[in-house]
DNA sequence: CGAGGTCTTGAAGACGATCAACAAACGTGG
DNA sequence: CCACGTTTGTTGATCGTCTTCAAGACCTCG
């Protein structure tokens, strides 16, 4: 079942072996299907279990009073949405459902079972909460020091090579399932300006953008406009 | 010699046995001393040690085309500077010492021999890079969410938060090495914003700022305009 | 005592927020 | 199939926060 993530993880590792497949696999008690706008996890929730995306998109989300909302990440197929909840229980942060998805939940005492006998696995399940911080740096740098039309084509950027390395993607062209409000979220600006920004995005002939369905017309101008380098989502294959 | 280390980790987890201790000793292959301003790593480079920073402070920087610099995190006595290296080997960010500083040096070889025997400890060590992941959250939600004002209260309520688990802290007086310069960088500001900032906390009388030396003087007041809520920091003792 | 870094303050201007209104798309039930 | 309400997208106008540029004060250290 947990085929995305796999195929992800060897993308950064080598060697993935059968025991250790097998193992992973045999700790998912159950799967789920939820509907788009179901919550997964609640903030301040204490945890006793995670939740791998296997299909559909998801978020993170926390929200300041005044009802001021952020969206803290964007994850697809292959994500644990919460893995960091094995080690912190208590949850910082909610995960929604952007779309319908596909969960496979994993109890916190067969992720311990792993980290007491596949030493080798538990430090892949490591470097993907790594990761995820990595990713989340980039937003935070992102977020002071980039403009709001850069920061969108960031995300584009980051979208399109995340979907790629799962083969999520349909060559230059893939899905983003959110609305203009959700991405002044993400993006961290207002709903308007979301909206501006993509239209510039659209009039300088970078992309096409049809309701969730965008195209990138122009991948290196996209990269340069966002400086985008992809060293962050640790694509090499090492031994870890 | 991590004591530090092990104070903090006993405010998360109950038990740490006198083996853990000394595997971690251990695995310290050597302690440096550096001065101000120098570098501990840098972005892109390829490591083979973690860092623990035993005393002084130290952070983390990325800089983006333009010379646009960001402070993503900021540590003190007992923080693990790049434990995320240990499973993403390649940096996505700058080390540089604020302070002298007195790092114990752990190679991953070490660390990887603690992975592979000491699964309760190997939890831990995990735990500490979640940790340091949800404070980057709290950093990207203010980022977007919170006003310069309020980014500023909240990195002090963080940083006495933080010392006082070290025990670094001196009542409600800290030291907080950082030139406004610096302090905009680390907040996502210009470096004149920054002072306005500083001297707006000043005159509603909830600080007193001289130089490096911060003295808190209305608590309750400076939490209520940060939004301040330290579940992030994970401070609740919990079997891991 | 001078020099370099740091802090402070002023003024102008840019970027993005907010308020407001309307258009387009979508889904639902009549 | 159309009417209708709701959600989403689009555009204009005004306003505020923060940036940039600039200059002067302070301070520390050789």
């Amino acid at each position: 079942m947990p085929d995305l993530l796999f195929r992800r993880l060897l993308r950064r590792d080598p060697v993935i072996t059968e025991a250790e497949r097998q193992a992973l696999a045999a700790a998912i008690s159950h799967q789920v299907t939820i509907e788009a706008d179901a919550e997964i996890v609640r903030e301040h929730q204490v945890t006793d279990s995670v939740h791998l995306l296997l299909s559909g998109w998801a978020c993170r989300s926390a929200t300041l009073g005044g009802g001021r909302r952020r969206i803290q990440s964007l994850h697809i197929g292959g994500d644990f949405i919460d893995l960091q909840g094995f080690t912190l229980k208590r949850m910082d942060y909610s995960a929604l459902a952007l779309t319908a998805c596909r969960l496979a939940v994993i109890p916190h005492a067969n992720l311990r079972v792993i980290t007491e006998t596949l030493p080798h696995l538990t430090r892949l399940l490591w470097l993907t909460t790594v990761i995820d911080a990595a990713i989340q740096r980039q937003w935070l740098l992102g977020a002071g020091q980039r403009s709001a039309l850069q920061r969108l084509a960031h995300l584009l950027c980051e979208a399109l090579t995340r979907l790629e390395v799962g083969g999520l993607n349909d060559g230059r062209c893939f899905r983003l399932p959110l609305t203009q409000g959700e991405l002044g979220d993400t993006l961290g600006m207002s709903l308007v300006h979301a909206n501006r920004v993509v239209g510039e995005l659209r009039s300088r002939g970078l992309v096409r953008w049809r309701g969730e369905q965008i195209e990138i017309l122009d991948w290196p101008g996209l990269v340069a406009l966002a400086e985008f380098d992809p060293a962050y989502l640790e694509l090499e294959q090492r031994d870890r």
